[in-house]
DNA sequence: CCCTGATTCGC
DNA sequence: GCGAATCAGG
């Protein structure tokens, strides 16, 4: 299949969206998520998180937590449109517990810093730690949990089932065309072994009629398959 | 195991 | 230029 400039387009609109690799390659089809993955670096297209990137322990992370503010990495994925009704109490639960991770990193990182910084100091009676006077400071109060809300689909998608939704539990049969602006999927419990539903399993396998006993075929509405 | 993106390298 | 194979983290 080839990179047509339609394709291309397809893939840089899906790729900035977004999507991963794979999901850019299933709605494009014919590719490989290898091929979406290497297209979009010939193509120059932004490098994305990766899960092998090298990791950066160093001190920016702490502080940039103490000063209160959110680091963008963890902000970004939620970017909010202000225009949006207000987050189901599930949604908030899910993005709280997400800040609580967050804040759990953050701590264990600050540990590990002062852990390996040598410490100079004495020991009282009984084995107590004295604490210098320079070390007495107020206990840090974790930055407040910043209320983060997660982008959802306009109106026009409610009930519609998303590229996104998928898994192989609901029939994937597609509802209009890739690219039109209301495109989504059946969404009904799949015909368990099937990715269809029981209805659209009926559309997808038909039992072969002998040739004989078939009637013409009406024309095809869209004029039949391109040559 | 599954997923992810990055990189390499033969075609 | 393309993408399968591979790597490596989550």
């Amino acid at each position: 299949m080839a990179w047509t400039d339609e394709r291309i387009d397809q893939l840089k609109t899906m790729w900035e969206k977004g999507l991963t690799a794979s999901q850019i390659a299933e709605e494009l089809g014919g590719v490989s998520r290898n091929a979406v993955i290497g297209k979009a670096h010939r193509l120059g297209l932004q490098a994305r998180p990766s899960p092998v990137k090298e990791k950066d322990t160093k001190a920016p992370v702490v502080a940039d937590i103490q000063s209160g503010e959110t680091p963008d990495a963890l902000a970004a994925p939620f970017a909010t449109d202000s225009n949006e009704a207000e987050p189901s109490p599930a949604e908030i639960a899910a993005v709280e517990d997400e800040a609580e991770e967050a804040e759990e990193d953050a701590n264990e990182t600050a540990a590990e810093v002062r852990a390996a910084q040598p410490q100079f100091r004495s020991i009282g009676p009984g084995g107590f730690v004295r604490q210098t006077p320079g070390e007495q400071q107020p206990p840090a109060t974790p930055a407040p949990p910043r209320r983060l809300v997660p982008a959802r689909p306009g109106a026009d998608m409610a009930g519609k089932t998303s590229l996104l939704e998928l898994n192989d539990r609901i029939c994937k049969w597609p509802i209009g065309h890739p690219g039109e602006p209301d495109f989504h999927f059946c969404g009904e419990p799949a015909n368990p072994g099937f990715p269809y539903c029981v209805d659209h399993c009926s559309s997808a396998y038909q039992a072969q009629i002998p040739r004989r006993d078939r009637r013409a075929p009406p024309p095809l509405p869209f004029g039949g398959p391109r040559r």
